[in-house]
DNA sequence: TTGTACGCGTTATCAT
DNA sequence: ATGATAACGCGTACAA
């Protein structure tokens, strides 16, 4: 049952004749490889099958090109696109990705960051559920293990960090609201607990409002994982008067949230307004198609990368990035039916004035 | 700037003033460590802030401990939640998980495979384009590297492969807009170079078709990318008479079909029924909640790395896994108009004979 | 029960 | 330009 084990650099020098040195120049480019010791070691490793084992390499040379990356859930689109950002730019640069998951539980973190932390990798992309009080960064920190977070826009300057303006952002999707006419709008938020972006995300939305001169709105803090918003969205819409608006802290709220609102008798947009935050693909495609804040989640995670990349190789890169979000608009924001009749009157009478 | 390399076994080893053996033994829960030894090195080990290298550990054991998987894309929720069910079962079981894409590129699977391979993981879990002609799975039998396929059903049954068994789990999907009234159906397919199981899926329309004594209709074949089907639909619905009812080969087509359905003024389901096929999370709370045949992708994943492991350990588990799919009766799949007039007068029919 | 010493596959230093 | 050899961190056979 003994594996015949994997020819290493020691078979390859012996099939070509030449010394394990000489391989390894070889096989790394080294300046001193000659044109026909390359030709017999490339032969060798053709006739051995050889595969050069990293792991020896990285036990030696104590760089592990290998960057982990720990995301709140792979199933969210956000993320997912994220991930697929961080592993695509790692990829072109040599970089092998180790992935895990918190699940949206903050006490996991630790326990993944430390599986990643065993196979010494160089460095880590995160998203941590509160890059405000979050031991794991901390620990990172202590260790000095360089890492770079994606999504959270912590307060302290000097932790490295890729995101969108959360506050500006936010901000922006409800005077888009107000601009349309909305006046009383409501909010959908993600777990202020497990979500640090979600709690700037309200800020903006409080901001917004205040700026405007609009009153609060309650606000409806939901579970990551919860899908069953009919019992929120019937009492938010009890009130009398009810919201014209609504602003969720995730597409994947937006879209649950619509769902929810269709079958308890509002229709979007007609009767309520709808604006959704990350700008997933899915909420492009889906009909209507959900207006949203659109971030760069794949760019997000490529600059993660390029930013630890250039940490690592010793230079001094800013240590926050903030990405430029966008409105994009969908058909779920059309303006209240009493603004709507506003305007028409308002055109009526410039119409008279002519 | 050299920094102060982190603590080994050594290290630990001097401070509680055993021997290294020791230090190994008590970190490996060998029984042979005794209360005492095994206090004395937690003190060191707290200590020193020693975290085992495993990439020392994976030199010396030959067995990395890691499971490389490849996927097409992690953008489509599918594979998602196919790694995020890998990830949590590989992490439930000490194992890693590196992660690569191949974003629908066949020519880029050997690549990424390659690029695992050279960390030396144990295993594999990978989705291929298309199994029956893969020269990485030649090259991962060659080799003699386990491996088990998600979502690919593979011809030869000596490949391991979780699956749901994709010709019957399509046919299922036809025959339920069959048994609506539906008899001109269509197909939306995503690229059959790019993917087996869109091949087998089709299969599965057309017998269902055939088995009802239905015409083929056309089939429109898609890049996985492409979301914008508007020109197909427009000539698929241009022809007399029009479908009335489509079976979508993933649920992202699926989704992508009905926001284009909407914009060239067909309603869904009123005018057009349409089924899909995952059972993504997100076409559960869109609304009308899409049909669609669910495939348990998160378990799929798990239990691909059940497999993967058995046969790590020597066992012979059977080589392929079978999941079963189920059909998720969504607001997508109406009977269609005139199918509505005749069972409404077989209705009457029935109730005047009383 | 505990410790010594070797080897896993690689890179890099130092002779030649 | 090439080769011999010493690490890297760990597990374990073997000796004590």
């Amino acid at each position: 049952m003994k594996q015949p084990s994997k020819p290493t650099i020691r078979d390859v020098a012996a099939a070509a004749g030449v010394s394990i040195a000489t391989v390894s120049r070889v096989l790394n480019r080294s300046p001193l490889a000659t044109r026909d010791m390359k030709a017999r070691v490339d032969a060798a490793v053709a006739a051995t099958g050889f595969r050069p084992n990293r792991i020896g390499s990285q036990l030696k040379s104590a760089s592990s090109r290998m960057i982990g990356i720990m995301v709140p859930a792979l199933s969210n689109p956000v993320f997912a696109d994220a991930v697929h950002g961080v592993e695509s730019e790692a990829e072109a640069n040599g970089y092998a990705v180790i992935v895990s998951s918190s699940d949206y539980r903050p006490q996991r973190e630790a326990a993944c960051v430390d599986a990643l932390l065993a196979y010494r990798v160089a460095g880590l992309v995160l998203t941590v559920a509160d890059a405000g009080r979050s031991p794991t960064l901390r620990t990172l920190e202590r260790e000095k293990i360089p890492y770079v977070l994606m999504f959270n826009q912590p307060a302290r300057p000097t932790r490295a960090a890729v995101t969108v303006d959360n506050v500006a952002a936010a901000a922006e999707a409800v005077r888009h609201l107000i601009a349309f006419g909305h006046r009383r709008i409501a909010m959908i938020a993600g777990s202020f607990e497990a979500s640090d972006r979600s709690r700037l995300r309200h800020r903006g939305f409080a901001g917004a409002l205040a700026e405007a001169g609009l009153a609060p709105e309650p606000v409806v803090e939901v579970g990551f994982d919860e899908v069953e918003l009919t019992g929120h969205l019937t009492n938010l819409f009890a009130r009398q008067p009810a919201p014209t608006a609504l602003f969720c802290s995730t597409d994947l709220l937006a879209i649950a949230a619509i769902g929810c609102l269709k079958r308890i008798g509002r229709r979007v947009p007609e009767d309520v307004s709808v604006i959704g935050f990350d700008g997933i693909a899915i909420s492009e495609v889906m009909a209507p198609r959900l207006t949203s804040v659109a971030q760069p989640s794949r760019q997000m995670g490529a600059e993660a990368v390029r930013l630890l990349l250039a940490r690592l190789a010793g230079q001094r890169p800013p240590s926050r990035r903030i990405l430029p979000h966008s409105l994009r608009a969908g058909e779920t924001v059309i303006a209240p039916r009493q603004a709507e009749i506003t305007v028409l009157t308002t055109a009526l009478q410039k119409g008279r004035n002519r």
